[in-house]
DNA sequence: CCTTAGTCCTGCATGC
DNA sequence: TGCATGCAGGACTAAG
């Protein structure tokens, strides 16, 4: 599942390859990909040049020409595939078409190149937003820019669970399970945990780490566990650096002892019963 | 304020 | 081997 690594690492190889290019065509193959209605996305976005690609949350964000806003979210299985030629055909959501001046990867013509949306499970969406609306407004700050993650710990008075906290992207825009479960592994705080009862020593400690999480997640672009892909269609490699997130039943990498799954609203946890202990009744 | 269940979907794992 | 069942999961909505 994309998260904030996986979609910063696609946003900064898509920058090079469509900014200052323009969409030339559209094709939807499978319109719920779309909120709102196809012929008025295609026709809006027909033929705008692309000024800004940049991220906010797990959304890729296409800044237009005329000042509106192209956006995708990937949710679980969806990808950003340069020019994949035909044998993705069954999972083609969404064709864009671009042509410019600047360098298409994988193009079969200099200045020109395909942007294939695929996704297997259809729960992506390709949204458009007018120049003048706001830009996905419910959204919280970036975990990314300094000083946020330990600003929105602090001012947090909820008793929902920490893992909670963290998948909420009103509160923090980005944090999906895989590196919601790393950062509270090296904070070394139980899943469970009651937000407004973590203390202000551990409070400090996931907001350093959570970050470092998150950044050392770009350098190895991201994790592959099944569906994730960069637009060149290679594979990340941070899944070989996940020390909790899938490893249900495996020993802890500090102190061997079992890592445990369980759900939390209703979402797969994986922690340490030894490293992450438990103020709350009940493992 | 909060939680839970349902919705969208398909591929893969499980069980008989 | 084949068929049925169920599960996962990000964001949203409705209900309690």
């Amino acid at each position: 599942m994309p998260e904030l690594p996986e979609v910063e690492t696609i946003v900064r190889a898509l920058r090079p390859g469509i900014t200052g290019k323009t969409i030339s065509h559209v094709e939807i193959f499978w319109p719920r990909s779309i909120v709102g209605d196809c012929g008025a996305f295609i026709n809006h976005v027909t033929g705008r040049e692309i000024s800004e690609v940049f991220r906010r949350g797990k959304y890729i964000c296409l800044l237009l020409d005329d000042g509106g806003h192209l956006t995708i979210h990937l949710r679980m299985t969806g990808k950003l595939i340069y020019c994949p030629g035909e044998k993705d055909k069954k999972h083609l959501r969404v064709r864009f078409l671009f042509n410019g001046n600047t360098v298409g990867v994988g193009s079969k013509s200099p200045g020109e190149c395909s942007l294939h949306f695929i996704d297997t499970r259809k729960f992506g969406k390709c949204q458009l937003w007018p120049a003048g609306e706001a830009l996905l407004p419910a959204l919280g700050p970036d975990p990314l820019d300094p000083g946020v993650v330990l600003d929105v710990l602090k001012k947090i008075t909820s008793t929902r669970a920490i893992k909670t906290v963290l998948l909420d992207q009103h509160l923090l825009a980005g944090i999906g399970n895989i590196y919601a479960d790393e950062a509270l592994f090296a904070a070394r705080l139980h899943p469970l945990t009651p937000a407004r009862e973590i203390s202000s020593i551990k409070r400090g400690r996931l907001s350093r780490v959570l970050p470092v999480i998150l950044a050392a997640a770009i350098e190895n672009k991201g994790t592959t566990l099944s569906d994730y892909r960069l637009p060149s269609s290679s594979s990340g490699s941070n899944q070989h650096f996940l020390k909790i997130y899938g490893r249900d039943k495996q020993p802890c990498p500090n102190c061997q002892t079992l890592i445990r799954r369980i759900v939390v609203n209703g979402r797969s946890s994986h922690f340490c019963p030894r490293c992450q202990k438990n103020n709350v009744p009940r493992s």
